[in-house]
Parts: structure tokens; C-alpha cells; sequence
DNA sequence: TAGTGGTCTAGACCACGGT
DNA sequence: CCGTGGTCTAGACCACTAG
């Protein structure tokens, strides 16, 4: 089942497969996954690797695990919980759902000196035959990583999967602050904000890439209709 | 060096070491604590055990590890990175700083047929001799849970202090929403907001013991001041 | 080449939950 | 009592960094 020449290491690849079947309902809201020792037979590796593999799922907050009697999946279908910056569109497709982005802006601009696309995008799903609008994402992609950048249309291609199969770059890595910010008329626009709503959490940020190259600076505005939800444990 | 006859796990007495070192500056930013190796030999256990403690350590933002490199310091002594909630005084103590508490409310509430004691607190620390507040601070303490708790000044005491000594009850998990908050009156005079700030960061939500048990409903409003920064990794 | 962190193996004993 | 996840040991080989 595991392919031990791939680079990929073989607790991530597990890990993958795991998500996968959590997130394709083979295993539902508050049913047990196999035990780490059904796991490990079926997969023919050590206990080690498996643990591995669900602690991405637990920090993903998939699954929760419960001493002596096992690991629990704990999804929540209905909310977008944020703790996944960078890729909306693998977020999504990875909860079968269709994403939708409307490019606001695409231009170069300079920064200290340094040359970058800024593209600027409104993103959401399909509910009904409508889009609902879910996040306003503004990107700054250096030229000297992406040269040749702006011939790819964004409404169509997910950023992300240009990044890996175009420029071989695979992100692996966010530093995000967040703040609010009060709405303005257009962004109120543009994400159907009720007028109730004054302020929205903005995520502001750089992504780096397996080097630890920052490949992109990222202000993301969230609609209030996404949750932003955080677990920690305490030491 | 550990004590294997403790109940608390080695790698977390590990953990708890190391984090003291780097927050006493014994080892300082961009510095390098000792590889995985030698801190296995120091402390005669094996790397198993040293990587759960340093895989804590990289959890809390405090270090990045670096491979063919070693494991890094990432300390900005200046800025408080909560992703710490429960357990402010707890969090201040560990930096070697003093902080204080004025309790603006204290009353007993009934939600849903529980009883509630709740306390407001302004938080905040010294600084030349003025005390800044950087939070308010709602507590909802269930009466079952903590009998007397409203017995104990908590503008001398740490409630966390008392959680831990007096009902032996240890927070162990947070489950927390974020969303901005418009400003009021009374919490720009308390929290000494700017005019040009409007909206600030509510984080709301409840906290676990080890038994899974809520011990606490909070809800924190943070000043611009703090920065709230998070960091994720891709897989 | 030597040292680092990243991954993997193959065991072991424990505390806890349910029978 | 057995099965679960939690912890720990004692190795191994690898990819990467730097001298």
C-alpha cells in the first residue's frame, strides 16, 4: 500500500490515505478508525510511522484520540475551520467541494526594491447556483520565483497547483498575524456582509516553501460566516 | 536529570527544561540549543524522547529545527505571541514577568439551569511603574466544579494557581472561536486604546481538564498591542 | 567527512476503558 | 481480562549542511 521508494516519507503518504477515507465518509463523525495496531498490519510498517500519520491528522483536528479505546473522527462537515492558510482551493477539494475565484486585480507593483505580481482575488463555493463569496485574498508572488507568472489565468488554475507543477515549488510553511479590520463599502460588497457586521479578522502573512523561501505575502479577509476556530493543548 | 519515577512523562519534564533554558536566555534568539544527540546524552534518555520534547517546543513557536543545521531559537522577547490562552499569569511567569490583575466584576450566574461564578478581570503588566492592561478577561466557573471558589481574591491570586493547589484540577485543552470586536467606551479606557484603533480581537471559548471536563467558559478581548501571530506547517 | 535533523524499525511496558 | 493509545528504548539509514 505504501510506496517506500517515493520521496514522500511513508507517514505522510499514510497520513494522505487516512484523510482521504476520513474525508470521503468511510469513516464518519464519532466512529473509530482502526487502532493504530490494525493500521500498522494493514499497511505492513511499525507502529511509529502510524503514529506519526495521526498526529497530522490530530493537528489537523480530523481525529481525536481517546486512551483505551481509540481514535475518534471528529468532523464537523458544515464549517470551514481555518487553520489551513495558503490553499482554499486543495482545502476545498480535499472536502469535495468546488471552489470559485474572481480575479479583483492583477498587476506588478515594487516593494523595497524587490518585483511582484499582485493578484487580488475574491474566493468561495457553490451554494445553489450561487456563489457565496468566503474570502477576499490578496497575493504577492515574487518575479525572481515565478517568472512568467502572469500568463496563467487564476480564475481558472488554482495558484497553488501552478506553484507544484509548473515552478516544482511546494509550500510548506506560514508565519500569519491576525488583526481585525473594519469593513469597507467594497469588501461589504463583494462578500454580502450584513450591515450588523462592523469588522472582519484579517490574516496577514508570508508563506515559505520547503527551502524556507518566502514565495508569497498573503492578506486574507475572511467573511464572518467563516469560523475561525483554534484548539491547543496545554503542557 | 529526569525522574523516571515522576508521573509526568520524560519527554514532557524534557520539554519543560529546555523551554525554561531558552525563556531564561541561556540559549538566545538565532542561537542553536544542543543537537538532538547531546541533549539525549545529557540527559541519558534516547532521541525518541528528545524529539517529543523539542516537537512541544517547535508547537509553541519557540524553536524551528533545521535539518543538517540544528534546532534554532525563534524568541521575539517582545512581543507576546499568544497562542497560550488559559493561563496568563502562568505565561508571564515563564517569561520572568510579574503581571497584575483588577477584578472589574464578580457575581454569581445562572446560564441554562448551571450555576456560574463569573469574574472580569483587567490583565495587564508593569511597565516603568505604570501597569499597561493588554486583555479583559470573562470567566464563567462552574460552581460544581469549584465549590468556594468565590473565597479566594484573585487580584492577589492565580486562578490557575488555585485550579491546580486547591481542586487539583489541571487545564489541559482549549477549543477557541476568533472574531473581531467593535470597541466600547469602557474597554478603550481600560485597555488605553488609541483613537485610530476600532475594532480588536475577541477570542471566545471553553477549556478542558484532563478528564475532559469544561472547567471554564472565557471570553478575551485582546488590545491591538498584543500580536497575534500563528504558525502552520503544510502537508 | 563529520554532524545534524528526518525517517523507520522492532520491540517493550504502562494506564485506561470496557468485558 | 484484552485491546486501546501513551511512553520509552536502542538501534538503523538517509538527506542535508558545512568545513
Amino acid at each position: 500500500m505504501l510506496d517506500k521508494s517515493d520521496y514522500i516519507p511513508l507517514y505522510v503518504q499514510l497520513y494522505r490515505k487516512l484523510r482521504e477515507q476520513i474525508l470521503n465518509g468511510e469513516y464518519k463523525q464519532g466512529e473509530f478508525i482502526p487502532s493504530e495496531t490494525e493500521v500498522m498490519k494493514a499497511f505492513q510498517t511499525t507502529r511509529g510511522t502510524v503514529r506519526n500519520a495521526i498526529s497530522l491528522l490530530v493537528n489537523d483536528g480530523l481525529v481525536q484520540q481517546v486512551r483505551g479505546k481509540g481514535t475518534l473522527v471528529l468532523l464537523s462537515p458544515l464549517k470551514y475551520s481555518i487553520t489551513n492558510f495558503g490553499g482554499f482551493t486543495d482545502y476545498l477539494n480535499s472536502r469535495k467541494e468546488i471552489g470559485y475565484s474572481k480575479v479583483l486585480e492583477k498587476s506588478n507593483v515594487s516593494i523595497d526594491g524587490v518585483e511582484y505580481y499582485k493578484l487580488v482575488r475574491a474566493r468561495g463555493v457553490k451554494k445553489e447556483d450561487k456563489i457565496i463569496y468566503l474570502m477576499i485574498d490578496k497575493s504577492l508572488l515574487p518575479v525572481s520565483v515565478f517568472p512568467g507568472l502572469d500568463q496563467y489565468d487564476f480564475e481558472k488554475e488554482s495558484l497553488y497547483q501552478v506553484f507544484r507543477e509548473k515552478y516544482n515549488i511546494f509550500p510548506k510553511r506560514t508565519e500569519i498575524s491576525l488583526r481585525p479590520e473594519i469593513i469597507n463599502q467594497q469588501t461589504r460588497e463583494i462578500l454580502e456582509i450584513d450591515e450588523t457586521e462592523q469588522a472582519l479578522l484579517k490574516a496577514e502573512g508570508s508563506i515559505f516553501d520547503q527551502n524556507n523561501i518566502e514565495i508569497e505575502k498573503v492578506k486574507i479577509l475572511y467573511a464572518p460566516s467563516l469560523d475561525f476556530n483554534i484548539m491547543t493543548e496545554i503542557n
